[in-house]
DNA sequence: TGACAATAATTGTCTAGGCAAATAATAATT
DNA sequence: AATTATTATTTGCCTAGACAATTATTGTCA
């Protein structure tokens, strides 16, 4: 396939996909396989948190908490670009799980400040050695050079992405 | 941060990856830029296609149907990678939709055949041209060799991931 | 000060996927 | 032929996220 390059809408998108697309649902489509990867990686993630009693997303939570870069609902569901709904039930979880605690704050009543309890903070030390492994499995047979161009396109991919919605 | 390769364990597995792992939940993390890049297309493509009634998972099936990759419930659902559950519940949404028509098959009863309506034919032909201007949109500024690494890098990313499956 | 706006958290309802169990039908094997 | 294994579909129960509405509290400003 090649791809062409408009000219004449004056915003010059190359169109690396055009027409009735054939390759949408296969190893040709970037959106395919990023939602693949995406698949792939949540699976191998799981399967070794299930040791430690943990979902691949219950992780990232305890570990903005443990350091230390939110320590409120609002806070969380923001750093981890979630909604507040989704943020209150994921803590419902972590909550049940012994992992956090909540307490209303006294500044400010409206806001719930979070904490590791104890529990939290013993898991969290295993957390980053498994993610670690599964990362660098992931990334067997990539020299050093591709993995920053990878990390380099994706961080374009997205803020292309971005740089939609603002629009809209 | 430089990566390491262990010599020791005799598998010659580079360490992008190690140690407290400061990096994991931002955006040095290729597990959390995949992670952001796939709920970033996601959201696109499900802002484009709430004009046409439909989800960005939705269309899967749809576009499977048409191309005749699949003509039954657990033969989307292999072709698509999900569970044969949630196929059953997508097409229940397609099919109160009125966009596909289940018949049990004759020739093997457990079989469930599955067919897209002329309204789903009629839909159909309005998805590809969409999701082809938000995935390239996504791709601006990436030249066409760039595209091509894009899509080798994370082929072989999802490779590796698959393969951890099997081993397991 | 008092009305209004903004923020925090929660809850309800939806889509969506994963795992497991149940059911039915077919295939394979002894 | 009868038993067993496999396959297809559905359903129940779980996690998880999105959107909307609600409530409580705080901030703003006329």
């Amino acid at each position: 396939m090649v791809a062409q390059t408009k000219k004449s809408t004056g915003k010059d998108i190359t169109e690396f996909y055009a027409g009735d697309a054939v390759a949408l649902g296969d190893d040709q489509s970037v959106g395919y396989l990023i939602k693949l990867a995406n698949q792939v990686v949540m699976r191998n993630l799981d399967a070794e948190l299930q040791h430690f009693d943990l979902t691949a997303p219950q992780w990232v939570p305890l570990l903005v908490l443990s350091k230390g870069r939110a320590d409120t609902v609002a806070g969380c569901a923001r750093k981890i670009d979630v909604d507040t709904g989704a943020m209150t039930r994921m803590l419902d979880r972590l909550e049940a799980k012994g992992f956090v605690s909540r307490n209303r704050s006294d500044e400010d009543r409206r806001v719930v400040k979070v904490e590791l309890t104890k529990a939290g903070h013993e898991i969290v030390k295993l957390i980053p050695p498994t993610i670690c492994s599964v990362l660098n499995s992931h990334l067997r047979g990539f020299s050093e050079q591709e993995f920053e161009t990878f990390k380099d396109l994706l961080r374009r991919f997205l803020a292309n992405g971005a740089a939609d919605m603002e629009e809209t």
